[in-house]
DNA sequence: GCTCTACTATGACGGCTGTCATAATCGACG
DNA sequence: CGTCGATTATGACAGCCGTCATAGTAGAGC
């Protein structure tokens, strides 16, 4: 095992998140999955025998880790980091994604959220995880460049909540204009809760 | 005309809005939103010809009016108005639905966006109009506590945008700290913006 | 070469969806 | 009383859904 070179599995998960991100967790069939990954019909019950419940639940986890290492890698890039610096570049992600893409498709775990949270506990377990995991890199970085260790966790939770409503308010106005307002009016409150930095 | 009493047309698009804010769009049937209203099934094709699409258009359009008009509700009845108080009162208003209620349900506005943002466009306009209309009494009310005219509209937008992000982690997380964490985080940025007032 | 496992392929199944056509029913108005 | 419009009732329709059963096809290990 261990070194599969992008497998149909794979493949399958990525493209189950993709559909949902657009279209939502009910709009995505699983027929629709399989197509968009290119893999048979068949196998989703081979690598899925969870049905729909456990794809979805693996497509909301990677989209979770996925955010994470972009937070990861947003701080590697980062000549001088600073709170507002990192959550710029957090929002910059959408902001290039709707500009260059178009505005067809938000967060998947919030499609997750929206659509199953109520009627399906794992996938919303799945979904306050991927928060969770996402939430704590930020947290970590926040502490880095100085933010004393007890406000660290709600600035991030502050940070991902902004960031996620601006996402849906610019989906549904078909502009960034929501992105980039939050992204201007929350650097300052950032930058002022740290406390130690030459 | 004119004086019909919640009849069954109004209730329906009510009933609409309360199953897709638990639901999604997709998942609520026309046949459900029938029986949620008590309505007869029959009566659909008739009152919304514009069949489903319609009917989800004037639950978002209803869902943002209301919005709309508990924050004038807010404002009168606060004592001594400050935009942090107003934010305050407007995450109260969902950490009190999801102890009392539950976690059950999410904004309607959001449900729409995720589900049919990119597939039906007038939802799509629907949903931005809502935004907008519930953005509006906000800035207003933000310019009558002293904000800068030019500060008031983006400061909504951060706002709504928070609110919003931190109902969809709380109802992921079955937990209401994400939206008290913004209340309390973003009150000093909020009132710190006041420029005239004694 | 055989075997056994992993994967693929295909179609059927019941159930639900939104939409529409047709009728029956009601209620007011002339 | 008769009529006509608005509302309700009911069922049919094609289409999609997730799931499952069955069968077929590789491909590695011995």
């Amino acid at each position: 095992m261990a070194v599969s070179e992008r497998g149909p599995r794979e493949r399958m998960v990525f493209s189950a998140a993709q559909l949902i991100r657009r279209d939502g967790v009910t709009a995505t069939g699983l027929r629709d999955v399989a197509a968009h990954a290119g893999a048979p019909r068949g196998s989703l019950g081979h690598y899925f025998p969870g049905g729909k419940e456990q794809l979805v639940n693996e497509a909301v986890a990677w989209a979770g880790r996925y955010a994470a290492k972009r937070v990861d890698r947003f701080l590697a890039e980062m000549s001088e980091p600073s709170p507002s610096r990192l959550f710029a570049a957090m929002v910059r992600q959408w902001t290039d994604e709707f500009e260059t893409v178009g505005f067809t498709s938000g967060c998947p775990v919030v499609a997750a959220t929206v659509d199953w949270a109520d009627s399906t506990e794992s996938t919303r377990a799945a979904a306050a995880d991927a928060f969770a995991g996402w939430s704590r890199p930020v947290a970590r970085a926040l502490t880095g460049m100085g933010v004393p260790a007890e406000r660290a966790e709600p600035l991030a939770t502050l940070m991902i909540s902004a960031l996620e409503g601006a996402i849906l308010i610019a989906r549904a106005e078909r502009d960034v204009r929501a992105l980039t307002t939050v992204a201007r009016e929350l650097a300052p409150l950032l930058d002022g809760a740290v406390i130690r930095r030459t």
